[in-house]
DNA sequence: TCCAACCTTGACGCTGCGTCAAGGTCAAGC
DNA sequence: GCTTGACCTTGACGCAGCGTCAAGGTTGGA
């Protein structure tokens, strides 16, 4: 007859896990002796190492309870899952490693040199200091999330800096952070914006659209950040425009067809 | 300027867990808006990302805090460290789909069918039931740490069997099981399992010691159940031989030389 | 004006035990 | 017989990392 304490080291476990197995309904109480201790037999010991098993595998113990109880059957399937499961937490830590890899790479700098490059030549250009901000932010969560895309969206913001009519609306945008609701020179904002849009060629644009959930979140940002975005994006579905970060012609809208097929291309963030 | 909602579904986290993160420090609580909500900027979201990084590769939040405000160097070791617990979690895994494996594969039954047969052939030989139950016992503790040797051990079994010696001294015993702590023919007894000890060749044995700790617990096993196993081992180290699953002859003792050199070689449990 | 979808703080719930607390029991040594 | 140390008992609180109400205030669009 085993006493706890030796029935829990047989099986590597402490003698709290016991009781605690006791109290859970996982393991059968067993007979006491006169002193009310517990005594177990040699079965007890396998039941628990079938407990530990189980555990170990990261079964939670309500569910192993149910599993001791199970038939063979039911057992199988269970087993399946379970190892689908570990073998799903393996990936996910060698994921892990590499991400925290990264990490002490420093890959966390905020933004790569490129972006650094492109925010000095915004205020080169004339662009308040309050309409870089904003941007630097938005680039920010870009790169966090798509850090070997930016090279690509900052040679292609250069590229558009090259034309001086994107850069007069840069300057247009950073005066319109200021302005109420209910402006009135919103309108002939927008009317240089929907001209311009229609100016650039397609192909310089089609692989540039962000993932749809981070340009919801930039046009969120954009949205809260602009007392007129509103009434801005208002005014330029009008003119047969939706959305900003990734801007697109509206559905069926007589507007802008141009000499390009565009799908989904993006704005200026 | 990003909303709680925004800023954890950019992380892939929830707002309760953002919120966790400030009470508990690691992510600094941010400006508010007039209505009292709070409103993040870009770097919180790096801030964010970092924590979930390290946090998804199982480190405490606690420790994620240290980290946080850790230098290069620090921070290096910490990842080192972190990436060692990774890969030990990784092959712990893998061991858990092997264990359970063999779990749904059955290997659970208690015993293997030459224990099965060899408890019967104890009964058929007169032993008394109490004894082949203990012995049930005692095997089946083995067999769920090292089912691979069953078949060695048993094999073993049914060649000792072969002596009548041997025979006697299993009904000699079983009668011991019922017998106080100071019954006089307790000496008769210890002085045929000396004889035995002695007339049965190391080499038969040499292979067959388990590892102390199975032999401790056994020998636990045996001391708890029988009320004469103590005073029965005392009189054993008298005549020369110490222990009782693993029994060896007393270090520095005249006794029992031999013919054989014999180092460790196991009883009967 | 109303509704849905946000936001706020506070508090309890969950898992799988670890860790006291406050005792009773047992074997050994003096 | 008495002490000592290593066991055993039940009961209770503590821990991480949030999930999940509860009970409100805010915001934006219809």
């Amino acid at each position: 007859m085993l006493t706890i304490s030796e029935l829990a080291s047989y099986a590597g476990v402490t003698v709290r896990a016991v009781r605690h197995y006791h109290a859970k309904g996982l393991l059968p109480e067993p007979e006491r002796d006169r002193s009310g201790y517990r005594r177990y037999d040699a079965a007890a010991a396998v039941d628990l190492i079938r407990i530990r098993t189980l555990a170990d595998a990261g079964v939670p113990l309500a569910r192993v309870r149910q599993l001791l109880a199970a038939d063979e059957e039911d057992f199988a399937r269970a087993v399946e899952e379970i190892d689908r499961r570990l073998r799903a937490e393996i990936r996910d830590r060698q994921r892990s490693r590499e991400r925290i890899a990264k990490l002490a790479a420093g890959d966390s700098l905020a933004l790569p040199p490129e972006a650094v490059a492109y925010l000095g030549r915004l205020r080169g250009i004339g662009v308040p200091e309050a309409m870089v901000d904003a941007e630097r932010d938005a680039w920010i969560l870009v790169a966090a999330q798509l850090p070997g895309r930016m090279p690509f969206y900052m040679e292609l913001k250069e590229q558009q800096l090259a034309d001086p009519g994107v850069r007069e609306l840069y300057r247009d945008l950073a005066e319109v952070i200021g302005w109420g609701a209910d402006d009135p020179r919103l309108a002939g904002v927008a009317d240089r914006l929907a001209a311009q849009f229609e100016a650039i060629p397609a192909s310089a644009w089609d692989e540039e659209a962000l993932p749809a959930d981070l340009a919801a979140l930039l046009d969120a940002v954009f949205l809260d950040s602009v007392p007129a975005a509103r009434r801005l994006l208002a005014l330029l579905e009008e003119r047969g425009w939706t959305g900003w970060t990734n801007i697109r012609p509206v559905a069926g809208s007589s507007a802008p067809t141009g000499p390009h097929d565009r799908r989904g291309s993006s704005s200026m963030v």
